[in-house]
DNA sequence: CATGAATGAGTATTCATTCAT
DNA sequence: CATGAATGAATACTCATTCAT
């Protein structure tokens, strides 16, 4: 459909290690591309937050990330293809964040316990991204690889679930449908706040955590 | 320059008692000006679950409802007029589904299996106009009517909660937190049979519903 | 273009004689169907003034004119043939009302009196219809003939113009550009008024009659 | 939402110094942006003059400006704004044309002659301009700024009106009599010549001017 | 590489006209 | 004859995308 493509393959990446900003030449050089990059994909979530997919305008969101329209396309092959990489790159964040270092050898009250506060971190300090992945799950425009990347969190989850039912401390049950309770309940929990204009506490978090817990343990 | 303004003999008629749509002669002959108005807010409500709002253009929702696209504003002032309607509408059959003579004097467990069955029963019978309620809560397109609509379904689920709370029956904690929780692990459980292509079978609904009376009973 | 297309020739005539107003069984029927048309040229001419032509809808008329939108086709084959019918009519009025029984024999100040306050008269009694004569003229959708009915008028008052040349009671020149001027100073002072709301007063016509003999007067 | 706001380097450019568009190379460069503005300002003013303001459609105006569709509105933020921006240009061309260096200090014959053939210069370089200042005149889509020219004009006029009158060098009565009657016969000059496909010869202006004086002297 | 002016296909909406009743 | 519901072509305007600079 359109010229170069991607020209970097990170997927986003935020956290940038702070403390070395400061780098001679050459880095610099390379880090002005990327830059571009990041700000477009910051730009337009929070675009695509505010005033959704088709409400925002591609030259609002060059705008707003202080680029010309035209560059856009030099990163990103269509509008579609944007929405798609910001879907991958925070569905990515927030698998890692819940999932990475999983304490796989733990009881599943523990691993219940770290696997909804991680994501009540997540959410907490990621609102707008946690709002965007939301929004846009299932959209018409999301593409088969980001569907993918959704599919592989939940494998994930699905295989710890089933071990924890045939350890008998999960109740039986089609794991999809424990999994589809529990993650729609995080969303009510989270929803619920902000219909009102808040962020859940720490202890709402807990609060829920303790109720879900509740519902799933055998 | 504005149209001859809305005929509006029935403003989406909530809760057809489902099962006998055959009824004779003479009727049939009154409905055909109400037919069309029918026709244009399923083939709307169809493609607003299918694409979206701003993803469904006008001329497709007149090519489907199987009229002009001009007629659409005989009925409708606007896109936006046509999806209120259709929300309040649907919103108003659920809201009329769930609440109507509800067992106010029952006791609390009694009480969530009704509201849990009854929800179920509803989404169920009208996958599609559920999950356009799910999709448009809280859409920008939304007046404040809708929203009204919305929130007077809300406020007397609140009343019930309240009222189970002070009896001890339920958590503590507020009621909005919980509502959510509920909710939305109602609509996760929907969800996780959806992406497989399927509906939730009775089972189904009576373990979720036993698992999250779990979560919120004291 | 359309179906039925003019059932009367008589081209709007307004004045209806008032007093036989009470007539039996068949005139009255015939009557019903020329109200109609009236009242269709009459719900125009207001329309077109106040909105203009492109500005109106069919649809409006019919509403004033107390009739159905599909009578209208019944009368006049579209909304052009309309405007036409209703231009020819008022200019023939008009034209009527300043040439009929002209003093022929009168001397050339005695003509352009009566010329001139004759068509003070008109635009007097019937503003918006002269006001409708000078917003259409020349407007792209008046057909050939039309253009004609004004063109009659022209050459009559060409040949009184150019005999009062050959009498030497006028300039000599251009007909053409004679007459131009006064119709232009006569519509000019009209506009001056109405641009402040109000209709010339008898005095104000006699003064500026008075001003332009003095133009014209060799 | 709305477009990137007006570049409006100059608006429409009073009094081009006609007699020296021919310009060198740099200057030529500078002006491809400014070119397409003129142009579909151009076209705009022939449609408008051929087929009024609701008879011309957007895309026609394109077409004729030898741009697309869309780029008119990267000039113009709506139809309205570009007939308006016509409008205000050409009356203050107009304006500028007439009243620039106007001989305060000369007699009031010397002072009728100027405007009129000064009127004439421009009427007669600029038909479709002139034609279209008077079919616009008072339109419903003109705004307040563009009815603030027009009037701007008038005051200055009305005073040189009065100043006369005082002297008893012009008829004594209302000034804006006195002005909408010679305006409207420089009007009907012009048009009587257009009816015909020609434009007023220098010796049909001056004939008119020495009719109009002896209209309005006292 | 980066830009943003230019584009034209696509949008919601209007309205002259038709035709079944 | 009269109607007005229905139509669809036409309108003004938007916006994702391109490409000359």
């Amino acid at each position: 459909m359109a010229p170069p493509s991607n020209p970097r393959s990170r997927p986003s990446q935020p956290a940038i290690p702070a403390g070395r900003a400061s780098q001679p030449a050459i880095a610099g050089a390379r880090r002005v591309v990327s830059d571009k990059r990041e700000a477009i994909l910051d730009a337009a979530l929070a675009l695509f937050v505010e005033r959704g997919f088709w409400g925002t305008a591609v030259p609002e969101i060059a705008d707003r990330a202080g680029v010309g329209a035209g560059t856009i396309y030099r990163y990103f092959d269509s509008k579609e293809a944007l929405v798609n990489a910001i879907y991958r790159g925070q569905k990515m964040r927030f698998s890692a964040g819940v999932l990475d270092d999983f304490p796989a050898s733990a009881n599943t009250r523990e691993q219940f316990r770290t696997i909804w506060m991680r994501m009540a971190r997540f959410a907490s300090a990621n609102v707008p991204a946690f709002i965007f992945l939301e929004l846009h799950h299932h959209a018409s425009y999301l593409d088969a690889e980001s569907r993918a990347v959704e599919q592989r969190m939940l494998d994930i989850i699905t295989a710890v679930v089933t071990a924890a039912q045939a350890r008998r401390e999960l109740k039986a049950g089609d794991p999809r449908l424990l999994m589809g309770l529990v993650l729609g309940a995080f969303i009510g929990v989270i929803r619920s706040c902000l219909d009102v204009g808040q962020t859940p506490a720490d202890a709402d978090w807990a609060f829920a955590e303790q109720c879900i817990w509740e519902a799933i343990r055998s």
